[in-house]
DNA sequence: TAATTTAATTTTGCGTCCAAAATAATCTTG
DNA sequence: CAAGATTATTTTGGACGCAAAATTAAATTA
């Protein structure tokens, strides 16, 4: 914490606080608002109604109707968000197009939409008019205007700029640089913000596990590509400019099996869905690889022919486990973290990749670094990009804008 | 930021941000406080007053002794942190033996002095006991006793566990798990705290560079062996047990050179002065890496011979230079940092290494996230080890002690 | 010596928190 | 069904921190 601290300071942050609770935990009654966040019933009190005159929560009235065995003494209040305070646009570009959602503030989905796009060879100028188009053929298509949308966030495949809004690289697009903030928030006039999908898979898993508020997490997803997002203290972290945990472009050999990205030797070259066909096929590891995603049913066919016993899958496998196992390794030596997740549709393969995986974390870290070591598997899947980007944008709304006073141009459904 | 703010909160932070202000700024008058830390000049006086009380700071009365052209107005009053509040003591241990320091609450090391031991074969017992004894003679002989020091700080070289205050494995030792911290907290009742070396220096690096208080910055040490320090957002990054940042040991070729920690491949295994002797002397790289420390005068000559263009010595730092190139490609992948500086002894040699560094790096991350990266060289050598603990210890206190009210304990001087 | 200038403190008011007391709303029980 | 009992929430009053304005302090300049 930086800086000076005042009374401003202690309102904002107990404001958040209280927003966080009922955002973390669903809605609960004041007491026990109180208990959670260490505030006292009068301070809820005058926190709690301030929130509701910024219509940033309500009381949901239902008179005894939640089937609540009756209890003694003056029945409680529940407090929800309140799902009309805001809408939030979340975008995802892929390789396989963009995809929109619209929540609530409440961070529920109220709708969404999947728009093909051939994304590789496009103009970067064309590429920004037609998300502009899209994302308000899709606004309209709501019954929405653009006023209406408190913020726009996009997660992207591949290396996002946060600072100035583009994608840096990906492999979705031939072109480097492709502007996004820019377009969006000139055309609708919306605080509009880019991460890397990583990134953003990690923030859905923060706000589904409480117990990563504590320590650092390194969230590895497997599937198409090789992805990570590195979570310290209950906050990931994009780096400087937005380009942090590239796990799957962090290099595994020099002069090594060639990567979408054009450059030797990545993890991904080794660990991605493409990567592992192209070893278990035995092609040699330089030539170029799809510019689009693996069908899953080859991926689950190839998972069969190893469990079958089929030698080139099998070694694919291992491959991809000592290139991810390896890759680990040199993360835990630089970052000592208490866990390790790892997630995404390549974990189904897993009972295929994590021998070799362990073995290189063995082979590669001392022993010290990884006694206290954490290593599990959670189902999480490509969903979740679309709603950590959501939790993502809603953290921010909760921080800057509900905990500072009065909401900025509200506007009742 | 975490959980509830009040006015305690408030306070605390005021007073720690008053403090950080002398700390790093030096003595100033109360205005100038006010000026650089944002607060009033009523909230500087209400605090200045408790400080003084609490004999945390005092007034520097030299009237109009330092050269103070005669200025208009009621004479300002500097203020400096009292040298007498408190007193701490640094040990650093590493293969050359323990080095003692003592500090005043100004930071200011008042005595110091090294004690040779051989530590390679030392039993952990033994060397807890010889510990114990050195630091009771190097207090005694400064006339002071156990209670005149408020806490102690180890740092040691290799894996310091910081949770269970021991060296969980070091170059010095031949031993792992050496308890540190239990003998000395034990024998004097003083709270007492281990980190890794390479971390510490990243603290002095730190508290003398206020442009690092944001972003990411990774300072390598190089030298007997290869180092690293985290600074993400002006704190010094320590993983889960203490263990973050082991750069040295970060693997850079899976099967590859036989390094000091018994493993193969480290990136120290290439980089350090004994790796790169072994392979300026074309000796094979499994062979085991002396347990001393390499003399600086041979590594000067083998500087020496490389620059009068002697194949094998130059053949040894550019092999040296694209493992630190591969391992910082990797870091950068990962962390996408702002800064990488480069420090240590071994930085004499970076003519000659630095050539292979930079195509590593180039060779091993995707352009866009070395763009706004910048590669410095500063003059760090390895007192910075004291003088960074010394600096961690006083942030310690500035934070947890001072911060909070009266001192616990004041004995003056 | 009086006016001016700059530094620091004191006074006063405001905002936030908390503890305790008061009030509200419901259930239990005779 | 009325009087307790019980639990939730609000009100009241006090404490503590910051900041603005007024005041005091200490020096120079005219």
């Amino acid at each position: 914490m930086r800086g000076k601290a005042d009374s401003d300071l202690v309102r904002r942050q107990n404001r958040r606080v209280v927003l966080e609770a009922l955002r973390a935990q669903g809605p609960m009654a004041r007491v026990d608002l109180g208990r959670v966040t260490g505030l006292s019933p009068a301070s809820i009190t005058t926190i709690t109604v301030q929130l509701i005159s910024d219509q940033a929560i309500l009381e949901l009235d239902e008179p005894a109707s939640s089937g609540n065995v009756a209890k003694r003494g003056r029945p409680s209040v529940r407090l929800g968000l309140n799902p009309h305070a805001t809408r939030v646009l979340v975008i995802k570009i892929s390789v396989d197009g963009v995809e929109f959602a619209l929540a609530d503030f409440d961070s529920k989905i109220g709708s969404r939409k999947l728009v093909q796009v051939a994304t590789y060879d496009i103009d970067p100028e064309i590429f920004g008019a037609r998300l502009v188009a899209e994302t308000r053929l899709f606004i309209s298509e709501n019954n929405l205007s653009p006023p209406d949308i408190a913020r726009i966030g996009v997660a992207a495949q591949g290396v996002a700029d946060t600072r100035d809004g583009s994608i840096a690289w990906s492999p979705a697009f031939k072109a480097r640089g492709m502007a996004v903030v820019a377009p969006l928030q000139k055309a609708f006039s919306i605080p509009c913000s880019i991460a890397n999908d990583a990134n953003m898979i990690a923030e859905g898993h923060l706000a589904r596990n409480p117990a990563e508020k504590r320590g650092t997490t390194a969230v590895v997803f497997m599937g198409y590509g090789v992805g990570m997002g590195l979570i310290f203290d209950g906050a990931v972290y994009h780096g400087t400019s937005g380009g942090a945990a590239e796990f799957g472009h962090m290099n595994h050999m020099p002069g090594g099996a060639l990567c979408r990205c054009g450059r030797a030797g990545c993890i991904e070259a080794y660990a991605s869905d493409y990567a592992i066909l192209r070893s278990a096929e035995n092609l040699p590891d330089n030539i170029a690889p799809p510019s689009s995603a693996v069908d899953r049913q080859i991926m689950l066919a190839l998972e069969h022919a190893a469990r079958k016993g089929d030698k080139n899958s099998v070694a694919a496998y291992a491959k991809a486990g000592r290139a991810i196992g390896f890759g680990l390794a040199r993360m835990i030596a630089l970052l000592n973290p208490d866990r390790i997740v790892l997630a995404g549709p390549g974990t189904s393969a897993l009972d295929l990749i994590e021998p070799a995986l362990r073995a290189a974390i063995d082979e590669g870290v001392v022993a010290e670094l990884r006694q206290t070591l954490q290593i599990e598997t959670v189902p999480i899947e490509t969903d979740m990009i679309i709603i950590g980007t959501i939790d993502a944008v809603m953290r921010h709304l909760d921080s800057e804008i509900f905990a500072y006073g009065p909401m900025p141009a509200f506007k009742p459904a």
